[in-house]
DNA sequence: TCACCAGTGGAGGGTTCG
DNA sequence: ATCACGAACCCTCCACTG
């Protein structure tokens, strides 16, 4: 039986600057960033030339700006990202069915059944990559290996580098051989695996873990004592290697939501429900772009110390109007003490179902529900028509 | 009636990733 | 080294069911 994978990990290069590169030439060499330039703002993106300086993306934008006082804010315009993205999965597509996106700047490709038709995995690498920065436009990395995460650190090491010194060019494909797996992986530090952040690299450091060679030494109940159950047999056959996750081209949707950090803080009551009231309008419609109802609705705030609380609730019914959204969740927020200051507010959405709660004369919350859901979709009618500043609930004005 | 058990699902908190 | 936003997933505690 012979069950190996051929799986492909595609990433572009610093994906939104690279798009605004390529509609603005004369900046290209330069240190570029895409992301919020205020005072709170994050940078989303940066070129190679910002990262010599130590700018790197998820940074405060405040920071990035004192270790590089020349770089240039762009404001960044995802439609247009995501048009781009959009383009490139039509390569993708034309290669396999199996693709998987991760993000909008990055894929995973199952080609195992494309070998016959277009040559060895390391031809279709180049063949993607060659279509794409000709087509495209944009540069890319590809990580070639027998399963998702190895992939996937594969094309990290495929990337160019920057240094203080200057930037240096990657290598553009990097395949880790059938049989080669452990060899590539043990040296590796033991952070680079995918599902280390900051919290379980304090706990593995404790515990004298330095490479991923370190953590495939360990036994797993050891493991697990010391980051949790699922996680240390998740990180344990990782580290030898193991990983069976299938290329998923069609993943269902779990959670929508959308939160906000306010330019300044809030104190009042009414300054919060106000936004409370455009947020759940927003996340409704997006509910009603996927078709589906939710039943279980959060609340998130986070202080002005950066200090964070969620609040949640469960329905039997599903729900999509902005009101229903509303209405469940302003006894939450009436519950929260928000005099610390409010810096950010989020809503989000989750427990999807295609059943709203049984129709009932005598449920009134229901009969206003459903009236508010038909007004809603009429809301979204006129907004694909007009705009989404079209309308927008009067509360929130 | 009590103690225990297993399973389920909600609530709240957290970690990680891009 | 003082950080947005959106999503997936995990852990722990707890109530309820049988």
């Amino acid at each position: 039986m012979n069950s190996e994978r051929v799986i492909l990990h595609v990433d572009m290069d610093m994906f939104y600057v690279a798009v605004e590169l390529r509609e603005r030439p004369e900046l290209r060499g330069k240190p570029v960033v895409v992301g919020g330039a205020g005072p709170r703002g994050v940078i989303a993106a940066a070129s190679y030339e910002a990262r010599r300086f130590g700018v790197f993306s998820a940074m405060g934008s405040v920071h990035a700006q004192r270790l590089c006082p020349d770089v240039i804010f762009l404001p960044g315009n995802f439609p247009l990202y995501q048009e781009v993205s959009t383009d490139v999965h039509a390569i993708f597509h034309s290669v396999t069915p199996h693709v998987e996106g991760l993000a909008l700047d990055e894929a995973f490709l199952d080609v195992t059944g494309s070998l016959k038709i277009f040559g060895t995995a390391k031809d279709i690498a180049h063949l993607i990559r060659e279509r794409i920065t000709t087509e495209i436009g944009i540069p890319c990395s590809v990580g070639i290996a027998t399963n998702k995460f190895i992939a996937k650190i594969a094309s990290k090491a495929a990337k160019p580098i920057a240094t203080a010194e200057g930037v240096r060019a990657g290598k553009g494909v990097v395949q880790v051989e059938s049989g080669s797996e452990l060899s590539f992986l043990h040296p590796l530090p033991m952070k680079s695996l995918w599902g280390v952040g900051p919290v379980t690299q304090e706990k593995l450091d404790r515990i004298g873990i330095k490479t991923i060679g370190d953590l495939a030494a360990l036994p797993l109940h050891v493991l697990t004592v010391a980051v949790g159950e699922a996680h240390g047999r998740h990180l344990h056959d990782l580290s030898h290697g193991r990983d069976e996750r299938p290329v998923e081209s069609e993943r269902d949707v779990k959670s929508i939501g959308h939160e906000e950090t306010f330019n300044e803080d809030l104190f009042t009551y009414e300054e919060v429900h106000r936004h409370l009231v455009r947020l759940c309008d927003a996340v409704a419609s997006r509910l009603r772009a996927h078709q589906t109802l939710a039943r279980t609705l959060t609340l998130k705030v986070k202080f002005s110390d950066f200090h964070s609380i969620t609040r949640s609730i469960t329905a039997d019914g599903g729900k999509s109007s902005g009101p229903s959204l509303v209405d469940a969740l302003t006894p939450l927020l009436k519950n929260i003490n928000l005099a610390p200051g409010v810096r950010l507010l989020g809503v989000s959405t989750s427990n999807f179902t295609d059943e709203r709660a049984q129709p009932s004369l005598f449920d009134e919350d229901q009969v206003r529900d459903d009236s508010w859901d038909q007004a809603s979709e009429a809301i979204d009618h006129i907004r694909e028509k007009f705009g989404k500043g079209a309308i927008r609930p009067g509360s929130a004005l």
